[in-house]
Parts: structure tokens; C-alpha cells; sequence
RNA sequence: GCGCGAUUAGCUCAGUUGGUAGAGCAAUCCGUUUACACCGGAAAGGUCGCAAGUUCGAGUCUUGCAUCGCGCACCA
């Protein structure tokens, strides 16, 4: 018999070879354009009137590389994009870039100081033109890290959120803001980070267990606890509770004469509730400048407050012959002199939280500095006088805005309502600078400077989520009042780690709900941690890190995505290891032998969608299969990627390869044509359909066979229809 | 302190209004001249954290407890 070489391409003979094969199916996707909705609708794949689906990329840092959680928020994203394009959907993905003022120049900071230098030596504009071409290195490396993984994004519309554009939107935000008395200046109690030299937010704030020591000072005829000695210089009031029994022949308003570190001083007893009289002695002495409560209650009975620290951690004149020392240094000193005058009681071991700031992990030292702030609680007079936090919990609690999973609403319930004032300017220079200049006594706020000489700009500039609280629409032109705005706003979904619900996804939902009135997404899904094998956070110290290129180079990015998205459920951590996408990259070989094996024991036979003339076991495998498909599709639709995934996995290898295409050897090689006919046509019908379905997750090894098998039209999968009507 | 989550096979996890426990990976045994060894087949492996309750029936619902993890707050 004459040997008959079989009518496939070649490429299916050997091996799937991801690294071959992604970078060339990337460039053919882009240059079809269609990662863009417009040339979708021009080029007839989408309905010019189809419903829009948006969502935004949360903005990665410009502060280097991605790591291997941006890659499953990648992917997470990718697979609802894709899923939705093939619905039919008119739909938007949109890219950019977050400046992550603090973190980018700390960044630099340390590049520099490895060459020697320093920021302050180099200026302002020099300083902030290294940090620009640090930012877009690291742009760029993200940009082709994002186009490794596959995801399909609009780069037509890429923004960053310290462009030109943006500039114009946190502006403009400000300036409505300022007006509408939302915005303040004013001198407040902040958290001051000596290290990084500014002040943060309250949410950039890490609290870390610290044993230290607790003392007891004679304080007059009082006992006072503190674990802050060296804060003590000022303290001229004592306070307790008013219902103390201990403490009733001391009076409100009452002064004594005690001896004091330095000498005696006139202490004035202040009666308030907010002591607990269960704490050390029910009594202690206060120090406003360098603590929330303390201040608090100097605020309450209008008390006077003096700084005792400077800005850079170490004591001013008021500390006498301590002044100029360091608060660590000091502390030992402050004891000892204490000490020799009688006046420590007792020393306890204590174990306490201590606040750090985020970034720089220094001990943050409370201060009060004249800042500017957003008033969350100022009622609004076009916003029915609602406040920012009655905007911020309304959508959610009226069902606008629906978190996933639903238990994250209770958490974003309860740290709306604790939320005190924003603090958003910050002493750094990379960022957008804050719009109000200043002349003598004069205030200026505007979108644009002023145009008379004389004006000099305030050196501060903004919290970074500022401008990322914008992203939904800052993005889509708004200001302006652009069609993309109209279409696209508000976004249909808003994926992002659940750590970050607070800093991003909170301050989206206030400025788009003050600025819009309206809603910046309606539904939010929040991914976990991507975790090591065992369990632990990824991080340089423990060497556990996996690098999304390095596996997707060994294992090719579909191993990756589905190895990302298999046993991740919304708002959980999910574990990673070499292992399982292995067992992946085997998947998509899978695939490759499958769609081989189907071609080249269907040769000569065309692809029928009208074909009806199935055997009765073939209907009953149809039926199966679209079941399947059926189910798959609910998943999907309901977020449930990780069921859907492993549905479509389980079908192809362990239903379609192992069982059906086992049972269809005898079929096809037999000698019932009208069986045999039947079966071929059942499984190209198959093929084609697994290969569709899979594509949101594995869309390179798809598109790649969608390319070899036959089939009339010449279009992508990318821009091919779902396989499952909706359910 | 307040709150949340997890606890199912060695590991990672499913288990959708309660109806006799599932998958992948790993390990074991068998198998290699036509889809695939990046494979196939077989067998093995669980008193579903513990205790009580509701129920004809609980991995699933209720309560309590334990262990691990997380978030928020923080007191001098």
C-alpha cells in the first residue's frame, strides 16, 4: 500500500512549542487591531450597537518589574476581556501606568545614593528628570511584560497617571474639590515619616509589635505611665476621668507644682472621659504635638500644644540639656536623670504596637503641620448635602456597586466609617503638584497658574491616590466630555487585589461619586495573594520568588494563565508552583496531539455546521458536550473562572481524548460511511469548540490551532463567538 | 479588643437550595510500531479540625471550642 503523507500541516508533527509560537500570535493580534473596540465595529466582528464592557487595568507601579500576582490580575482580567469580546460585547480594556509618587522616588533615592549622590545636592529638576527616565524603563519593561502574558488591551488608549492628560483631571478635581470647601489647608495632627522626610496617610500606615519598656514617674502627688519618656519636656497638664473615685479632690482646672525632669513646673489637672481608668495608674500627662489622642483632648478643653520633636527625630530646646539628641538616645538619659531624682516608680516589660510608615519602615512620629485635607464628612449642596462618606457607602449599600466576594462590603463598611479626614499632601517631588499658589497672604487655586508675576507655587504634591482615585474616567478623557466618556463610564467591572480596597478602590468610588455622581464600576472582584507552594508570601529575602517571564519562557504563558486562574477563587490566596504549570504546559500539548489526531483521521472531510445526519450516539454526545459547554458558560458569567477552567480542561483530556476520540478509532477506521461521516463531523464540530472555549484562558495555543484547522471563514478566534449561547 | 477567612486524600483545591465524598499533582503497579511518554490503563489513598444540636438524613444548616492566617483599632 501506497504510503500517503497526511494532509496537515506540518507543524502539528512535532511537539507544541510555546516560545515559538507566542510573540508571533501577540503581533498578529495586534496588528488585526482588534484589541481595540472601534476597529472591531469597523471591520464588522462587533455590532455597532452592542452593549459596552469596560474595565480599566489597575495601573502597576513604575517602580520596576511585575511580579507574580500583577500576572494573575493579568490574566483574571484577560479571561473576562476575551470572554466578553466573544459574547459580542463592545468592549474596552484599557491600560496605563501609576507614578506611585512615594515608592518611585524612594526608589530612586536609593539608586542614587549608590552613585553618591543626593537628592537635595541634585535639585528638584534634576532629581525629578532621573526619576522620569527611571519611570519609563520601567514603563517599558511592564508594557512587554503585560504582552507576554497575552493580555489583549487596547494600547491605542494607554494613559499614566502623571501625564499631561491626567494632570489636567487631578486639576481640575482639585480646584472643584477647593471650592466646594472640600479640600482644606490647615494644621492638623499627621503621621511625619523622618525618614522619608513627609507625611503619609493613615493607610500608609504598618503597625509592628515592639517590646520596650513601660515606666511609672512620680509626677506630684500622681503616678504617670508612659513608654515615651522623652516626649515628657512639656507636659503641664494631668488628666483623668471624671468618674475616677481615686482622683476626686483634684478638680477641672485645678494647678499643682510638681517637680519635673527639668526642674518644677505648674501642672493643671483636665478631667476627661476618654481616660481609661483601668490603664496603668487611671491618670496621665499629655503631649498634643505628638499624639492623635493627646491632641484630641488638648482640642476638646482648648489647651496649648508645644512641639517637642523636630521634624528630623531629635529634641528641641524645650528638652534642655537633652536638646539635639536623638529620641533613642535620649530616652536612656531622660531615665537615668529621672532616676537619680526620685522620681521612677517602677520599669515594666511592655509589649506594644508601634506605628511604621509603609515605604521607608521608619517609626512614625506624630506631628503637627500645616497639611492640606479633604473633609469627609462636610455635607455637599449638589450632592443633596450628602458627605463624601455617605457617597462612598451609598452605591454599596443600595446595591449599585456589588463587591465579590460579598463579605469585602462589611469590611469596606466599616473603614468608610471610621474614616477620618484625608490627608493628601505629601513633601515629596515626584508627583502632581498641588495647584494653589501663593502671594503674601493671598491663596490662589486653579486649574491653570495665575497669570500676574509675584506667584509661587505650593512645593507640595499629591497622595499618588489622588490621581488613582480618577483612573475610571481620567482615562476616558474627563474632563473632557469625550465619547469614550459616554460609552465606557461607568466601567462594568473593577479587578484589583483585595488589599487594596482602601487606597484604590474606596477613593475611586468618593471621586467619581462626587466629581460624576455617579458610580465608577458596578461590580468590583477581588483577587488574593499569590502565595509559594507552601503557602508563604513571595519575597527576596525567603528566594521564593517565581518571575511570571522566566515560567513563561520554560513552560509558555498559557501553562502560567491557566496555572494562575485553576483553584483561585475571588478573594482567597492561592499557592503557586513549577509543578502545576507543568502539568499545563503538558494541557496544551494535550490540545496539539488532539487537534492532530482529529485532522489527520478526518482527512478529506469538510466541516458541516449544517450537517444533521448524526448517529444516535453521536446526538447523545452532542448533547453532553453542550451541556458542558452550557455549564462552562454559567460559570463564567458568575466570575467562577476556576470552575469553568478546569470543566473545559476536564472535558478535552479526560472526556474528549481519553474516552471519545479512544471509542472513535474503530468509527473512523471502520467501514460504516454514515457512522464514520458522523463521528468526523462530531469532532471537528468538537475540536473547534473546546478550542473556543478555551480560548479566555489558553488564548495563544488556541488562536495557533485555531490557525491549522479547516474552516471557511479566515477570521481570529480572538473575534470568534463564544461557543454557548448566554444562559 | 472588634471583625473576617481557612481547616475535605501526602500536596493544592472542588463540592452550586442537606440525599452514600471528587479532580489535578505526587507516590505505587502495568503498558510503548501509528494522536500524544509533555502518554495510556489499573489500583491505592479521606471517622470532611473537635464537640453538641436541628433533621429520616449534615462536608453542607445552628451553637460552642481548637489551630492557623488576615484585616481594623490601639491606652498614655
Amino acid at each position: 500500500m501506497e504510503y500517503k503523507e497526511p494532509n496537515i500541516d506540518p507543524k502539528l508533527l512535532s511537539p507544541y512549542d510555546p516560545t515559538s509560537t507566542e510573540d508571533r500570535i501577540y503581533a498578529l493580534w495586534q496588528e488585526s487591531g482588534f484589541f481595540n473596540p472601534d476597529i472591531c465595529i469597523e471591520k464588522g466582528v462587533t455590532a455597532p450597537d452592542a452593549k459596552p464592557f469596560s474595565i480599566v487595568l489597575p495601573p502597576p507601579n513604575v517602580t520596576g518589574t511585575l511580579h507574580i500576582g500583577h500576572a494573575a490580575m493579568l490574566v483574571i482580567e484577560d479571561i473576562m476581556v476575551r470572554f466578553a469580546r466573544m459574547q459580542g460585547y463592545r468592549t474596552l480594556w484599557l491600560p496605563g501606568t501609576d507614578h506611585a509618587a512615594i515608592a518611585t522616588q524612594s526608589k530612586v533615592e536609593k539608586i542614587i545614593e549608590k552613585e553618591g549622590l543626593r537628592k537635595n545636592d541634585m535639585g528638584r529638576e534634576e532629581f525629578l528628570k532621573r526619576v522620569t527616565l527611571f519611570a519609563q524603563d520601567s514603563h517599558d519593561a511592564i508594557v512587554s511584560q503585560i504582552k507576554k502574558m497575552g493580555a489583549s488591551i487596547d494600547w491605542s488608549r494607554e494613559a499614566f497617571t502623571l501625564d499631561e492628560k491626567r494632570n489636567v483631571a487631578v486639576r481640575t478635581a482639585f480646584k472643584k474639590m477647593y471650592d466646594d470647601g472640600l479640600i482644606y489647608r490647615g494644621h492638623r495632627i499627621v503621621n511625619w515619616d523622618p525618614k522619608g522626610q513627609t507625611v503619609i496617610s493613615d493607610d500608609e500606615i504598618v503597625y509592628k509589635e515592639e517590646k520596650t519598656k513601660f515606666y511609672y514617674l512620680k509626677y506630684g502627688p500622681f503616678t504617670i505611665g508612659t513608654a515615651r519618656p522623652e516626649t515628657k519636656f512639656g507636659d503641664k497638664y494631668v488628666v483623668m476621668h471624671p468618674d475616677d473615685t481615686r482622683y476626686m479632690q483634684y478638680k477641672h482646672g485645678d494647678t499643682i507644682e510638681v517637680e519635673w525632669i527639668n526642674g518644677p513646673i505648674s501642672a493643671t489637672i483636665i478631667k476627661d472621659e476618654s481616660i481609661d481608668m483601668e490603664f496603668g495608674t487611671g491618670v496621665m500627662t499629655i503631649t498634643p504635638w505628638h499624639s492623635a489622642v493627646d491632641f484630641g483632648i488638648a482640642e476638646r478643653h482648648k489647651l496649648d500644644k508645644e512641639q517637642i520633636i523636630d521634624t528630623y527625630g531629635k529634641l528641641l530646646s524645650i528638652a534642655g540639656e537633652f536638646a539635639g539628641m536623638k529620641i533613642k538616645d535620649a530616652r536612656a538619659k531622660i531615665i537615668e536623670k529621672l532616676e537619680s531624682k526620685g522620681l521612677v516608680e517602677k520599669i515594666e516589660d511592655y509589649t506594644h504596637n508601634i506605628a511604621t510608615a509603609e515605604r521607608t519602615e521608619a517609626v512614625i512620629e506624630p506631628q503637627i503641620m500645616n497639611q492640606w485635607f479633604i473633609n469627609v464628612n462636610k455635607p455637599i449642596a449638589d450632592r443633596e448635602n450628602k458627605s463624601l462618606k455617605e457617597l462612598m457607602l451609598e452605591p454599596v449599600k443600595n446595591g449599585n456597586i456589588s463587591i465579590l466576594p460579598d463579605r469585602f462590603e462589611r469590611v469596606y463598611y466599616n473603614w468608610v466609617e471610621n474614616l477620618r479626614d484625608w490627608c493628601i499632601s505629601r513633601q515629596i517631588w515626584y508627583g502632581h503638584r498641588i495647584p494653589v499658589w501663593y502671594k503674601g497672604e493671598e491663596i490662589y487655586c486653579g486649574i491653570e497658574a495665575p497669570r500676574e508675576e509675584g506667584w509661587e507655587q505650593d512645593s507640595d504634591t499629591l497622595d499618588t491616590w489622588f490621581s488613582s482615585g480618577l483612573w475610571t474616567f481620567s482615562t476616558l478623557g474627563w474632563p473632557e466630555k469625550t465619547k469614550d466618556f459616554e460609552t465606557y463610564h461607568p466601567t462594568t467591572i473593577l479587578e484589583t487585589g483585595y488589599d487594596i480596597i482602601f487606597f484604590w478602590v474606596a477613593r475611586m468610588i468618593l471621586m467619581s461619586q462626587y466629581l460624576l455622581g455617579d458610580i465608577p464600576f458596578k461590580t468590583v472582584y477581588l483577587h488574593g495573594l499569590v502565595r509559594d507552594a507552601q503557602g508563604r508570601k513571595m519575597s527576596k529575602s525567603l528566594g521564593n520568588i517565581i518571575d511570571p517571564l522566566d515560567v513563561a519562557k520554560k513552560y509558555g504563558a498559557d501553562a502560567v494563565r491557566m496555572s494562575l486562574i485553576i483553584g483561585t477563587g475571588p478573594g482567597n490566596d492561592s499557592k503557586m508552583s513549577e509543578d502545576k504549570i507543568k502539568a499545563y504546559k503538558n494541557f496544551a500539548n494535550k490540545l496539539w496531539n488532539i487537534t492532530r489526531f482529529i485532522l489527520s483521521s478526518t482527512e478529506g472531510i469538510i466541516p458541516d455546521a449544517k450537517f444533521s445526519a448524526y448517529t444516535d450516539a453521536d446526538k447523545a454526545l452532542i448533547v453532553e458536550r453542550d451541556e458542558i459547554m452550557k455549564a462552562i458558560t454559567k460559570e463564567m458569567e458568575e466570575y467562577k473562572f476556576y470552575l469553568a477552567g478546569d470543566k473545559i480542561y476536564q472535558y478535552a483530556w479526560a472526556r474528549l481524548a481519553d474516552v471519545i476520540i479512544e471509542e472513535s478509532k474503530p468509527i473512523l477506521g471502520g467501514e460504516d460511511d454514515y457512522a464514520k461521516n458522523s463521528r468526523a463531523q462530531f469532532l471537528l464540530d468538537t475540536l473547534a469548540k473546546v478550542i473556543t472555549a478555551l480560548h479566555p484562558f489558553m488564548p495563544f495555543v488556541t488562536e495557533e490551532l485555531w490557525s491549522l484547522i479547516p474552516r471557511k471563514d479566515k477570521n481570529l478566534l480572538l473575534v470568534t463567538a463564544w461557543p454557548a449561547s448566554h444562559s
